[in-house]
RNA sequence: GGGCGAUUAGCUCAGCGGUAGAGCGCCUGCCUUACAAGCAGGAUGUCCCUGGUUCGAACCCUGGAUCGCCCA
């Protein structure tokens, strides 16, 4: 073995190996209790971030864990189309050949998104591969495949059925970039720095009875003034009641408008009169609505301003604005212009303002299907891990909007509605009558029966929101909606969906509500949220800012098995969002390369281990004699069962960064730091032929063996690669054995030994007191002196003598002597390095070599520490109320602690004191 | 406007009623035949502020500050 593990090599190779032997394909007819997770399919976009690689970190250990559970674990891959995305990439691309897509035809177009699908969405499952996931790759999906195609169709269409699905005119979020409806969800607010504009309307037939002339308005956007249709003001405000019903004469345009009354004007804001533009804001459409006010667009998709616009046409929104205010300021119009912060929504994806713009657009009706999924919930289901999200969750399922689901793009699930164009007169409007069906003959069929024989019908164009198909995901990947899917029914509803707060809206939320629609259950019992990785400057990481950090850089630099178990131990705090350390101008990250020297760390034991194992280390991998044991093989054991037992609750209950914690210190801790430095001299020893000598050999490396092969199985969620090579290179198992298909071990109860923990914890501190005065004493590691132990507790003494042999070989003592005070000789020698541990002190007994000073000053910090301790708890005992309300155990512990405190000090004192 | 989260060592974060921890960084000494990606030893804190509950508060409760996020 090599002095470095080389995680290029061995990641690289078991993931062949993983995929070749199919043991994360599994058979849903086979024994074990299912447990099915499907990922959050990443966008065919481009490639993995820094976000994939900790999602993937985290399933995957979930994964892992539950296989060796011995369940009948799935997991399954996927990438998504990312409709809008896509087609802005794809758009960009043929910008710069100078082409439009209109110019290609759609056809065409999505042969190019295909060929882009291939390429984007290889590169995106290669780096998936190469995070060491353990999906199974042969039931992999994309969102756009036939057979998921197939399940979006039909939902749709069930959809319609059920009178979940109506097609309507109304205002929808425009995003003027992708030439696009987006929903709700795609629309972010900002706080803009804006202006309000002040303008006068003029009564038309002259000043009323109290000598008005105009009403002033106040807007942050001018422009859309030439679709106004009203002003409003409140009902209750005394200035404007009068006037009430009066027409005013729209400014530029000419148009006479009336002044209305409507209760959500706000008196205080401005001046208290809102001019009402119905087509152009969600207010005012409601306004509109309530009045029935007519709706006058202004504005076509590109976001230009259209025949509406009068003088205005064919001006860019923007600079319409700006051509607008100058028009109404020449015409004496303009009163004021005021700074004013405010919010803007903004297109996710295009990021450009977007345009509520009238039109007509397919929704979902939203409220029975939430209902339903709010129902589940008030049964826990799903669970929430952490807890708050439910609240999240909840809130927004209560005050739903319906969801408008119909792009105007070519890249997704087309719409299956025909309109049966023939009925006015080949062209589509508003009011073409049409039929939703699961194909084109189905939909002729249909409209023939309604419409006679002779009509036409012309499929609708757009596609539908690429969430509406990630929404199906868990149960369209598994066979929906064929009836009979042994997929489907060992997997359905699958165990666990991990994912990040920020889709819980869009995904979470998305996929309940459609399996509550068509499978009448929720699509996973837990919902693991998990937070975002940001980066060194707590920025959420983005493409626009170009602040990611690529994770196969760091998988190049550290090993995968680095980068996962890095991410996953900064997790303790579920739910919260992580920072990633990372040095820009040199591409490392010191958080990653400390989980890279762990790896190292583990690889270098095992390694000594087998230098130590002799020719055959299987002979090693049998039952263990208890009678045989050491005191520090008890220890090690006891501490072996603990981990075991503590890792298997955290896994279980998606502790997964304590896991990763607790086995990190248990393996760098205990057993490299402690164990294996204690068995060194076991493992060569001085007399090798005695016939004891050569049986402790053999029970000190059947128990090296016994616990790194099962700390590898405990770890293997955490770093698979790393644990598969050492566990191979260990047990010399054949590559058709995998760790990875394994059992967890039980972990041996009768090992468990709280006592023994306590007082190795007494040991390990008297052998740092050891090693702290030889480093005092400026003693080279090759000088060897005696030794001597000095205490009155018993169960100490007998502790320190067991180990005795074991104490001198990691402290270097010629001799170790373990004295009761009471005996003579500890009393005499007077050049002596001396240190209190405890109620213990050790004697170094050294002459000359040492800085007098130097230990005084070490015994009077000693000393002053105990003083310090004794006042404290001294004046806690003395007070009653503690006495009498605290728990007996605490005040007792309280007591000990003092009589420890006192002992430590006075032995301190008499050191000192002989210092001279 | 409503809600959520964070605030602990220089940095990144654990701890969540019994008097403060880890990793990295820092200081000192070591190439001690598993590992210098390492070993041994060491230093480092008004646990954001403010009241309160309690025998006892970093931890629970009031109020506030700062930063971040979500929803209107």
């Amino acid at each position: 073995m090599p002095k470095t593990y080389d995680s290029a090599g061995t990641e690289r190779r078991w993931q062949k190996v993983w995929e070749k032997s199919g043991a994360f394909t599994p058979d849903p007819k086979a024994p074990g209790e299912p447990f099915s997770v499907v990922i959050p399919p990443p966008n065919v976009t481009g490639s993995l971030h820094m976000g994939h690689a900790f999602n993937t970190a985290l399933i995957d250990t979930i994964v892992r864990f539950q296989r060796l559970q011995g369940k009948n674990v799935l997991c399954l891959p996927g990438t998504d189309h990312a409709s809008i995305a896509v087609q802005t990439i794809l758009e960009k691309q043929l910008k710069e050949e100078g082409v439009t897509p209109e110019q290609i035809g759609r056809e065409q177009f999505l042969k190019l998104a295909w060929a882009w699908k291939a390429e984007s969405g290889g590169r995106i499952v290669d780096q998936l591969r190469r995070l060491g996931y353990s999906v199974d790759w042969s039931r992999e999906h994309f969102t756009l495949d036939k057979q998921l195609n197939r399940a979006v169709t039909e939902a749709f269409v069930l959809l319609h059925q059920q009178g979940l699905i109506y097609r309507g005119e109304y205002l929808v979020n425009w995003c003027p970039a992708s030439g696009s409806a987006v929903s709700d969800l795609e629309v972010e607010m900002k706080e803009v720095e804006g202006h309000l504009w002040h303008f006068r309307y003029p009564l038309t037939k002259g000043p009323a009875n109290d000598g008005t002339t105009h009403l002033e308005v106040a807007t942050t956007r001018p422009e859309t003034m030439l679709g106004d249709v009203a002003v409003a003001v409140n009902p209750d405000d005394e200035r404007y009641s009068h006037l009430v019903g009066h027409l005013l004469t729209l400014p530029l345009v000419g148009r006479e408008i009336p002044v209305i009354a409507d209760a959500h004007v706000d008196k205080d804001f401005g001046t208290g009169c809102v001019k009402v533009t119905p087509a152009h804001d969600p207010n005012d459409f409601a306004i509109g609505q309530r009045h029935d006010l007519p709706r006058i667009t202004i504005m076509d998709k590109n976001g230009s301003m259209n025949d509406q616009a009068g003088r205005f046409e064919g001006l860019d929104r923007f600079d319409a604005r700006k051509a607008v205010v100058e028009a109404l300021k020449e015409e004496g119009f303009l009163v004021k212009v005021e700074s004013h912060l405010h919010s803007v929504p903004y297109s996710d994806r295009g990021k450009v303002p977007v345009e509520p713009l009238l039109s007509t657009q397919w929704f979902v009706r939203m409220e029975p299907i939430a209902a339903r999924c709010r129902a589940h919930l008030a049964k826990g289901e799903p669970r929430f891990v952490p807890e708050r999200w439910e609240k999240v969750y909840r809130d927004w399922l209560t005050d739903i909007r319906d969801w408008c689901v119909s792009r105007q793009l070519w890249w997704g699930h087309r719409i299956p509605a025909w309109f049966i164009v023939s009925e006015t007169k080949g062209q589509i409007t508003d009011k073409t009558p049409y039929v939703v069906a699961c194909s084109e003959a189905d939909a002729l069929e249909q409209a023939r029966a309604q419409f006679g024989s002779s009509i036409e019908i012309s499929q609708d164009e757009d596609v539908l929101d690429t969430w509406f198909s990630s929404g199906l995901w868990p149960f369209s990947t598994l066979g929906w909606p064929d009836k009979n899917s042994a997929d489907l029914d060992c997997w359905y509803p699958t165990s666990t969906l991990v994912t990040g707060f920020d889709i819980i809206f869009f995904w979470v939320a998305r996929m309940t509500m459609m399996a509550g629609t068509f499978t009448g259950r929720m699509p996973f019992a837990d919902v693991y949220i998990h937070g975002l990785v940001r980066d060194e400057q707590n920025r959420k990481m983005s493409k626009s800012l170009g602040n990611g950090i690529d994770p196969i850089l760091l998988i190049d630099q550290y090993g995968t098995d680095a980068l996962r178990f890095a991410l996953v131990r900064e997790v303790a705090g579920a739910g919260q969002d992580i920072r990633l350390d990372y040095d820009r101008k040199k591409d490392t990250s010191a958080t990653v390369e400390a989980s890279r020297n762990f790896a190292n760390k583990l690889w270098n034991a095992t390694r000594f281990a087998l230098i130590n194992l002799g020719s055959k280390p299987s002979e090693y991998f049998s039952d263990i004699e208890p009678s045989k044991l050491q005191l520090s093989d008890r220890w090690i054991l006891s501490r072996l069962t603990r981990i075991n037992y503590e890792s298997l609750d955290k896994y279980q209950t998606y502790g997964l960064g304590d896991v990763a914690k607790g086995l990190y210190e248990f393996a760098w801790n205990d057993f490299c730091d402690w164990y294996l430095e204690l068995i060194k001299h076991r493992l060569n020893p001085i007399e090798k032929t005695t016939e004891t000598a050569f049986a402790d050999q053999i029970i000190v490396r059947k128990v090296l063996v016994r616990v790194l092969s099962e700390f590898f199985v405990l770890l293997h969620p955490l770093m698979p690669h790393l644990t598969e090579e050492l566990w191979h290179a260990l047990t010399g198992s054949s590559e058709d054995k995998l760790l990875s298909l394994q059992s967890w071990p039980k972990g041996d109860e009768q090992y468990l030994d709280d006592d023994l923990e306590v007082s190795f914890g007494e040991l390990f501190a008297a052998i740092r007191l050891v090693r702290n005065l030889r480093a005092v004493a400026g003693l080279k590691p090759s000088q060897v002196v005696p030794v001597s132990f000095i205490t009155a507790k018993k169960d100490l003494a007998e502790t320190l003598q067991k180990a005795k042999s074991d104490i001198q070989a990691v402290t270097k003592a010629s001799e170790v002597r373990i004295l009761h005070p009471t005996e003579a000789d500890c009393q005499t020698s007077v050049k002596v390095l001396a240190g209190v541990s405890g109620e213990l002190e050790v004697l170094l007994p050294i002459e000359g070599l040492v800085d007098l000073e130097d230990l005084r000053a070490r015994l009077e910090k000693d000393l002053l520490k105990a003083e310090k301790e004794i006042l404290a708890l001294s004046s806690r005992l003395a007070n009653h109320n503690f006495a009498q309300k605290a728990p007996v155990e605490v005040v007792s512990e309280c007591r000990a602690k003092l009589a420890e405190a006192e002992i430590q000090a006075g032995l301190a004192r008499r050191r000192i004191s002989d210092l001279v």
